[in-house]
DNA sequence: CTAAAAAGCGTTATATTATAACATATTAAC
DNA sequence: GTTAATATGTTATAATATAACGCTTTTTAG
């Protein structure tokens, strides 16, 4: 169960962008395909960004600086995110697994930190990008 | 088992810099600390991280824009890296856990991405921090 | 040995990613 | 309806990273 947020004009905007996308956008060009509808500047981008981030309507794909929608009915996990990039054609998977969730969300390192959130990011060749 | 590898001058410095600091460096930090041993811009710095970082002596930390040294003498591992970060102190450990790179290396999605590669960044607060 | 290939270096310029600061507007809570 | 919290618009700038070029050193293979 989580909170509904309603998404302001600008966060709209680039939501349904992100989330239309087949790829990870990145701000830049998150900018320039949103400029017509009147959002001019990199900080309304990143603000936008920032607000989706936190509210797990989007991941940012840390080895990327990139950012997709959350392929999870909005992550009520969004603090604990998994995913499967390919080196070659550059595709991203959010991975949704029961068991590698529960495992790292129980993980204990030894010096005793408390964990409130983890990203994992797995590279590799997709199955198409194998045989290739 | 893992390759020697003889640093060359510029790799060194920079190896040597990371690996006495306690937190984790970022490349413009770095850049200033060699400036005075001849190191006068972004790219040398640069080069000798991408370096370092393919044979495994140092790790990027992707949510910092920053490197540490190899904490698993020289991780064999280097493709298999593991992070707790302090969201208060930033304190940053490298996690070297058998039973996590176990889990992490045999796990397989159902998309049959064969992995070759993983980072996973753990959030939270660290002793000291939590009894704040 | 030695020639060719690969890796590294130095330098300048530039691209890309992200935030600071400030004034105004909109929305939510009481 | 006033107040507080969020969001917006804008300009400027900071921080992170790479392109391109010519040269030198090291490694590899014959
Ligand atoms: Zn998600
Ligand atoms: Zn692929
Ligand atoms: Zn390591
Ligand atoms: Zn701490």
């Amino acid at each position: 169960m989580h909170k509904e947020h309603n998404l302001t004009k600008n966060q709209q905007i680039i939501f349904n962008l992100i989330d239309k996308s087949s790829e990870p956008l990145k701000a830049y060009t998150i900018l320039s395909n949103v400029q017509k509808k009147g959002i001019k500047a990199p900080l309304q981008v990143y603000r936008a960004l920032d607000k989706l981030v936190e509210i797990g309507k989007i991941h940012k794909i840390e080895s990327r600086n990139a950012f997709i929608a959350c392929q999870n009915s909005s992550c009520q996990v969004s603090k604990a995110t998994a995913f499967s990039i390919c080196e070659s054609c550059e595709k991203v998977t959010e991975i949704s697994n029961s068991n590698l969730s529960k495992y790292l969300s129980n993980f204990k390192d030894k010096a005793g930190m408390k964990y409130s959130k983890y990203n994992l990011e797995f590279f590799g060749l997709c199955k198409k990008c194998i045989t290739k």
